[in-house]
DNA sequence: GGTCTGGATTTAGAAAGCGAACCCATACAA
DNA sequence: TTGTATGGGTTCGCTTTCTAAATCCAGACC
């Protein structure tokens, strides 16, 4: 295993640093769960509260915070014979977290697992063949995380 | 853009979701920061105190539910001429979060970066080749996110 | 013996979380 | 037109957690 060179500070600090802004946006509890239940297709007040089991004024407020940074998008939708509802469906921005959650959902089948085999699992498209999280070069050929350099910039 | 089918719930109720047991251990703005740090080197009690800049208590609990989580590895380290003393290192367990937050980087340049370019950046060992997250197949070739299938045990 | 230093715990006030109850607008039924 | 059901919230108290500052403690050094 590759040990990390000791370091009395990160290199970046934390202010400028866009992975410390990034967890300001998602490095919440309600939020990452809000996000999950909406990568499955989840969009409705009531759906969410059922899901997750909080309290309706956390919910709430999530969603309002998660409309403002962008990652959804309120738009009222109509059931018919139904009145005009909110719904908060996933953003571009919100959408381009899925690889983050599915890669965090395969570091739980891998070290969190009670057991059993992962009740979820991800293939390519019409085969069976399963995929992973992983880091690609240009060419989209992997890159192991052994050979992954950091760079500074400047 | 995909639009994501509606759903009332999602496919696994989140009690035996691993990725909502993922959330749990580190679904958290501190315990985030502190692996981000660990990430970076830092390894001892006063160092992330003044990287986070949090309080103490907060520090010493998250560092003791990343121990107990196995995320982090607690053993005394001894400094010449100074006494013996804990330092935190990441475990395999935590370094294999590495993918995962270098992906929620890369996702905050793209999203929240404040007009400049990233003051960090990621490539293959030994060229300048820029990397990036992404999923790929068992032999090592990328999935596009359009091919993503999820797949339900049973 | 006194002091410094790193690694914490204690304490008390502020903020956030929580559950239950309530509110409000619309559709539909009586 | 009064009533009821429903989805999407807010209001209200209470409890837990967070936070900041002070304190504690053990070993190294003078």
């Amino acid at each position: 295993m590759t040990q990390i060179p000791l370091a009395r500070r990160s290199p970046i600090p934390p202010e400028s640093c866009n992975l410390a802004s990034a967890i300001e946006v998602v490095g919440d509890r309600w939020t990452l769960l809000i996000l999950r239940a909406a990568l499955y297709g989840v969009r409705r007040f009531d759906d969410f509260q059922a899901e997750l089991k909080c309290p309706r004024t956390v919910l709430s407020g999530r969603l309002k915070g998660l409309v403002d940074a962008g990652l959804l998008v309120k738009r009222p939708y109509k059931a018919p014979g139904k009145r005009a509802r909110p719904e908060y469906t996933l953003s571009a921005m919100g959408l381009s977290l899925r690889p983050i959650l599915i890669g965090l959902t395969q570091w739980g089948d891998a070290w969190l697992a009670s057991g059993e085999s992962p009740p979820i699992s991800f293939t390519k498209g019409g085969t069976k063949a399963a995929i992973r999280a992983a880091f690609v070069d240009a060419d989209g050929r992997e890159v192991r995380p052994d050979q992954i350099r950091t760079v500074l910039r400047g």
